[in-house]
Parts: structure tokens; sequence; C-alpha cells
DNA sequence: GAAAAATTTGGGAACGTTCCCTTTTTTTGA
DNA sequence: TCAAAAAAAGGGAACGTTCCCAAATTTTTC
């Protein structure tokens, strides 16, 4: 038992093999199968296609963009393909590029520098036509020395002259606090990053004291956590929480960075008897997949992954098209996704 | 403010120009930068560096695979990128066939047979160094007549002549419903589904039948429970479940065909007042990431996603450097993760 | 020290397309 | 009917590499 059947092989059949078959010339056959239709005749057209349908030929794309320049490729270059947050704007940026006649290349990062500019050296030689990128190094100059059209997924306002797609970090705190709020909470820990961007937490942060001080409430900062965003820093935040004095006076509710940590700290909390929704209001952010699966399924600020990517994919199809225009950045709100681990508190009041 | 730099243009530097600034000739630089490197004297190689250097120049791979016939690209085609399980295996493939310097294309068919042949298509015409890839048809001849060295993921074994990945599902059941008897069980329940691919079907309903029948069992037709491996699904099963006549005598235990299905189940479930881990036992399969972090936590079957993505890489490799070789198979098994979904009943026997 | 051998270099064809320009054929218009 | 215009088809260069073979240069050998 063998790997490839030996009769399968011979693959080689070009457009000359077309040609010759359908008695016509390389020009021709060349009119008929590239998209800006040259004038052929009715007649040699279904000659062509009948010789193409007879070889089995298919077109070497490869070859073509050697003389078009175009590659019809697209990188899209995330921090970890396995997170669902990156993979649903991966899929989201490949459900509209692909009936555009692109193909999506997913690169994953691991939140490396070094993969990193790897990518960048393989978007340098294979020549993608454009690429769409969440990057940690905020190194725009690298970005814009790509030398192909970019789109930046993130809220780095360091980005300058490039077209940025993202979350509007600042909105989407705020609607989570403007919720715990309305609800009854007054005493509103957060718990955020100091790892990675640094803008993240800044924005996170700011859109925080911003709203206690519209509120009129007390800034406590034994009440700004900062912990990884993942499954650790979860675990690490609910040592923390539990380690301050008295601290069921202190805070009545816990806004998490992401959800990862929203997830595992009520979990940790559970072990101590403290149940989210019950004993103290939880919300996360992102509204991964897992989250309405918990017990109690998590509230959280949904981030629109879906039209992030979708908007990434057509501003980059625009951009492609028009390398000069005027930059665009587009940022889109966050929405509650209301759910059982915040308690109503204004009944109690 | 606008899009690009426009003094970054001109960005066509090939290997002429290079050549030209060393004082060499074409060929000549093609030998430095060409992997197999055929003899240049130590003095013209520092020339040709340093001009390569001097002018940023980087080599262009597509333009290269057209002489070579080597794209450098794989692809990898899977059900969906945002799933867990997939993304998983096509992360690990990524990180098996990078470091010898392959890019992973992940093309998402969302089980959809035309998204599946316009990916054969784009085989065909990007010419593909190699596939890795989940079929939902079972058309083993589109895949030998790709033309391009194949490695299939899961468990066909109509795919006779074709390398193939995947998990032992048999064994996997095996193992569960192992557990299951171990801890007292007797009354097994069995979800699974007769959507796509037939083969999980009857592979799964097969070990089930058969581990019944090893111990001694009896079959009730009513306990195999057909629905579809999704959130739905899960909803379904509960709904069945609980229309079973006195089914709380019929079932104590319910072994579901995977994690989606037992997750969403056991929230369904819940909602009735009925615990999994105290009420009734439930075990699913896969091991998705959202499974630890259910509450109770799920137990599960667990499948090697990793070791299956590595395989797959590294089988492909070996196929692509050897298309003639003899066909392999590689079957890993699944493992438990025990968490708490499981009730022990052998003390209360 | 010259022939032989080995090493290094260069010239051009080739990969499979597209594109420009020219030639041939068909259609149009008076 | 014949010139002019339009449409269709062909020929070859070009895209940026690699590869083969021949030429030039250096090294080895007797």
């Amino acid at each position: 038992m063998y790997g490839n059947d030996p009769n399968m092989s011979k693959q080689k059949i070009s457009i000359h093999e077309v040609a010759r078959l359908a008695g016509v010339s390389k020009s021709t056959v060349s009119r008929v199968i590239s998209d800006k239709g040259g004038s052929v005749s009715h007649e040699t057209l279904e000659k062509v296609q009948k010789a193409i349908e007879q070889l089995g030929y298919r077109k070497n794309i490869v070859a073509a963009g050697l003389r078009t320049q175009k590659t019809y490729m697209v990188l899209v270059m995330i921090p970890d393909v396995a997170n669902p947050f990156w993979s649903e704007i991966a899929r989201a940026v490949q459900d509209t590029l692909e009936p555009e006649g692109y193909s999506v290349v997913i690169g994953s990062t691991y939140w490396s520098e070094e993969r990193e500019s790897r990518y960048y050296e393989l978007a340098q030689m294979a020549r993608f036509d454009g690429v769409i990128l969440n990057s940690v190094t905020d190194n725009i100059d690298l970005i814009k020395n790509l030398g192909v059209p970019a789109v930046l997924i993130g809220e780095r306002s360091a980005a300058q002259n490039i077209d940025t797609v993202g979350t509007d970090t600042l909105q989407a705190t705020k609607i989570g606090m403007e919720y715990l709020y309305e609800t009854g909470h007054r005493k509103i820990a957060l718990a955020t990053s100091d790892h990675g961007s640094e803008r993240y937490l800044s924005l996170r942060a700011r859109a925080y004291k911003d709203f206690l001080h519209e509120k009129g409430l007390p800034f406590d900062p034994a009440l700004l956590f900062s912990v990884n965003l993942d499954a650790e820093g979860g675990r690490e935040l609910a040592k923390q929480l539990l380690g301050l004095q008295n601290w069921a006076e202190r805070v009545d509710s816990l806004f998490c960075g992401n959800d990862i940590v929203a997830i595992t700290a009520m979990n940790e909390l559970r072990k101590y008897g403290i149940i989210a929704g019950i004993d103290l209001s939880i919300i996360g952010m992102d509204d991964v997949p897992a989250s309405s699966q918990t017990y109690p399924p998590l509230t959280t600020v949904r981030k629109p992954r879906e039209r992030i990517g979708v908007a990434a994919a057509q501003l980059l199809l625009r951009r492609m098209q028009d390398p000069l225009g005027a930059v665009e950045k587009h940022l889109f709100p966050g929405e509650l996704a209301i759910r059982d681990t915040v308690i109503d508190r204004r009944k109690k009041r």
C-alpha cells in the first residue's frame, strides 16, 4: 500500500497544453481564464473551456501573481488561534475576505516578539496583498515599513497613521460600571493587568477612576487589583481579595479585566463559600463562549468580535484598492451580556 | 494624514539590483540566498551579503517557488477555527511545521461540502506543498486527486490509502464506560449523533454495545439517544431524557458524545433540579477548555489534540519528503479527566 | 611549469502566467 | 464594394527566481 497513486502524477497541465488542444495561442487561453476578460469570440471561448475541462486544467495563481503582483493572500497575525476571542475574529475576517477571492493565512504569535518579527519577515517575502494584525510590540515603524497595506486590531492611540479597528475599552468599561451602579453597587473593585499592552491597563483604570469620580464615589487604591489576565491571574485575584482586611465590608462587586479571570476567580471563591451572584457580584469582559456555561452564568461585557473582524477585513479591502486613501479608525462599543453573577441590591437598600 | 508613506514604495529590489551593486551575476546572488549553497568564494559572499543588507533586499519566495515547485505553504482544512478542539490542533500543526520553514494556512469549512470543495480548488491552484485535513465528505478519491501529499485527521477506515491521525474512539468510549462501571453505574445512557460522519456514531455506539455485552448488562434501545453534537443537541437531550418514562429508575448515568452536549444538558437539567454529580452522573468527551470551568467541573474523556496535531504534521513532513513511502495510521488513546460530575455509587450499594 | 582537476562565476533558459503590441479577421458604413 | 473601424487572436517580453551548462579562474599534481 503506497502513498500516492503513481498515475495521478503528470499534473503539469499548463496554459500551453490547453492552448495546443484548443488550437489557439496561450494569449487567448489567458484571456479566457483571467478575470478581466479581454475580447474572445464565443466560438473560441467554448473551445478553450472544453479543453480546460478535458485536461482538468487548474490555473496556477502563484505564477499569475508573479506577473500581476497579486498573491490573493492576506495574513492575519494574532496572539493565539486557540483563544476563542482571536479565532472568532479570524473567522470573521476569513468569512468576509474569501468571497472576494482572497485566502486568509492565520499566524499565531503567542505574544512573542520573536515570532512576531518572523511573521513580518514572511510578510515581506511572501508578498501578501495585505495584513491584519494585533501587535504586542507597538512598533509602528516596523508595520509601516512592511510595504503592504495593513490594518491594526486594538486600540493603540500610538498608531497615528494606520487603519485601526477595535473595541472602545473606555466605553465598555463604563457600561459595566454603570450596570453595577444601577443595580445598587457602590463598592466596586477592578481587576486588570499591567502585563502586555499598557494601554489596556490605563484605559480600563482610567475609565474606572473617571466613573468613580463622576458618581462621587471614593477611590480606594486597594480595590484596584493588578493581575495577569489569565487563569492564574484569576486565582491570584481571589487570593488577593480574601487577603484584604474585612473585604466583605469594603467590596460589593468585582469587575474583572476579562472573562477568564472572572471565571477562575469565581470558581476559586466558591471554595471559600463565596458564591458569585449571591455573596458578591462579579462581572467579566469579552464574553467568551465558556461564560454562558458557567454556574451561575457570568454577566459580562461582550466585545463585538465579529464586527471587529468584518470591519477590519472591509477596511483592508478598501486600503488594498486605494493605498493612499485617508486613514480610518473604527471603535466598536461593548455591550452588556446580563446573566446571573450580578446581584440586584436595589431591593435591599 | 494618509495611508502609506510615499517614500516607502519603490520596493522592487530584486536579485538584479543586488547583483549590480555587488558587481556579480544574478546566478551568484542566487547561490548566496538559496538554501542549498553552491560554491561561492568567501570574498564574493561578503560582497553580496553587504549589498543585500544595504538594499534591504528580501527574497521573493513566491517567485522562487515557481521554479522550485515548492511553496512552503501547508493547508490545514478543519471544520471550524473558532472551535477550541480544532484550533488547538491547528496550533500544534503550526508549531511543528514552522520550525521547518513552512507557513500554515488554516481553512475553515464550517462543515459545508461546498466550502470544502472550494478549498480543494485552492489547494490545486495555489499548489500547497501539503494538506492536513478533516473532511466532512468522505470523498477519498477527491483527496487522492489533489496531487499533493495529504494527511487525514479523523478515524475513517474508508481511507485505505491515506495517512491518518486520530483518536481511538472505540478505546476512548470504552474507558469512559469503564469508569462509570467501576464507580458503580449499571444503567448507562449514551448520547451521540447521526449527523455528520456516520463513522462516529457507529464507533461510539458499537463501543457502547460491546461494553454492555462484555459486562453482561442489558441493552435498552431507549437509552441510546441520538442528538446533534452541539448546544442545541444538549438541550434536546435533556428534554428527551426527562420525557422518558420513570427515567430516574432507568438511568443512573449519561455518557455524552462531546463536552458541549454534556455541558448544556447539565445546565438544562439543573433547571429541573437535577444536579450533575449528585442526582445523575454525566461524562463528556473531548475536554474542551470550558469543561474545567463549569460547576460542577465536568468529568470527561480527553482527546489528545496536541499529540494529534504534532503527529499529523510530522507525518506530512515525512510524506512530503517521500511521497511513495508506506501509508501510516496513528490512533491515539483518549484519557480520563476525572472531575466532579460522576457520582461514586460504590458506597451506596 | 604545464596539464589536469577543482572551484568559482556567468549566461541564458525555464517555471506559468499576464500584458503590451502587432497582425489578422470580421464588422460597419457610405 | 471597398475602405475604415472594431474585434479577435497571436508573438514575445516580463515577473523574480533557480538550474543547467559552459567559461573563467584557481588550485593541485606530476
